[in-house]
DNA sequence: GTCTATACCTGGATAGAC
DNA sequence: GTCTATCCAGGTATAGAC
């Protein structure tokens, strides 16, 4: 366990607490006041540690990055075969089927929200797509695809993503889960 | 030309342009003002048409299904082939590209937004998808895939919803048209 | 069928006491 | 570092004159 003081707890919890929110309610659908009910502070406690709403989604996504790495690296120390680690990667979307149903890709939804209106959060939000990308791309690079590593890896992430789309669209985790399979075979293949 | 009557066509006005809205900025991010300013209309005139703006939103919904309902119509009578007619589905991503890049598909898009908090409207939203799985499906079909007509369906709307997000994400057409190509080559072996 | 004025609420954000 | 009170802009929606 890290050691946090007082306020550095208080703040991590708002940022456990935005992320959660964000991603059920999407961003311009959470209200400040929802932050304020769900953490149990008070309006101005929030405002002490984060300036506007814009600043807490900023660290809403460096969570989700240091996250992220964390389970990129656990993948790199468990499998030293690249197609084990790829089907890492696919297993995930497998195991978290429920939420995927319920709220769509807490990735790609947030990226599709934010590309309509608000670009400049939008790119900051695109390095949760970069981080897969490019982990992806240096297993394709490990499999012998060195020259199209890259598409590849993009190739990966918009099945994932399609995946997501369509099932939570049709609120369907066999749906999902059948797609899934499909995936995994066009990953033996490569 | 079909026949309006002042009233309809004030109507049709504002469904029209609400349309643009809502794939441009998002149903939650249109608000009522741009709708008028852009309509050149008054408040209280389109409050004259529409009690509130989920209405709006439910009209909208209907013109699209109206629009691609005349498409697929077309695409019916133009090809015979069923692969010709797949392959027109995924021309139009192609011909899409730069609305796609700048505001991803208006029908994912929608129901992504919609899926995270208005589970009843997104129902609505839906039906922009079953209107195209069912005619693919159907294409499928007349390729011999009795059986798994749907399940091919929903996986070449999963395939053109990934496209979409992934390209939006990156704005990047050449990413699209790269997909685009693949999946191409997928329906030449169905 | 068109337009003006306005009600009412919730959004994000601030000031300042404790 | 915590909490209360409040501001102001903008949101949807309504009433009613023309």
């Amino acid at each position: 366990m890290s050691i946090l003081s007082k306020g550095e707890k208080t703040r991590a919890d708002i940022v456990e607490v935005a992320k959660e929110l964000f991603y059920e309610h999407g961003y311009d659908g959470t209200s400040f006041s929802q932050i304020v009910e769900a953490s149990g502070l008070h309006r101005g406690n929030i405002y002490h540690y984060f300036k506007t709403k814009d600043e807490i989604l900023h660290a809403v996504i460096d969570l989700r990055l240091q996250e992220f790495r964390q389970v990129l690296d656990q993948w790199n120390m468990r499998y030293t075969d690249p197609r084990e680690r790829l089907r890492a990667f696919v297993a995930m979307i497998a195991d978290n089927k429920t939420e995927l149903v319920n709220y769509g890709c807490p990735i790609g939804s947030l990226n599709t929200e934010l590309g309509k209106d608000r670009r400049d959060l939008q790119k900051r939000a695109r390095e949760l797509f970069d981080l897969f990308r490019d982990w992806l791309a240096e297993r394709f690079a490990e499999l012998g695809h060195k020259k199209d590593a890259e598409p590849l890896a993009l190739h990966l992430l918009g099945r994932a993503q399609g995946i997501a789309v369509i099932a939570h669209v049709y609120h369907d985790p066999k749906l999902l889960q059948r797609e899934i399979r499909q995936v995994e075979s066009w990953i033996d293949d490569r």
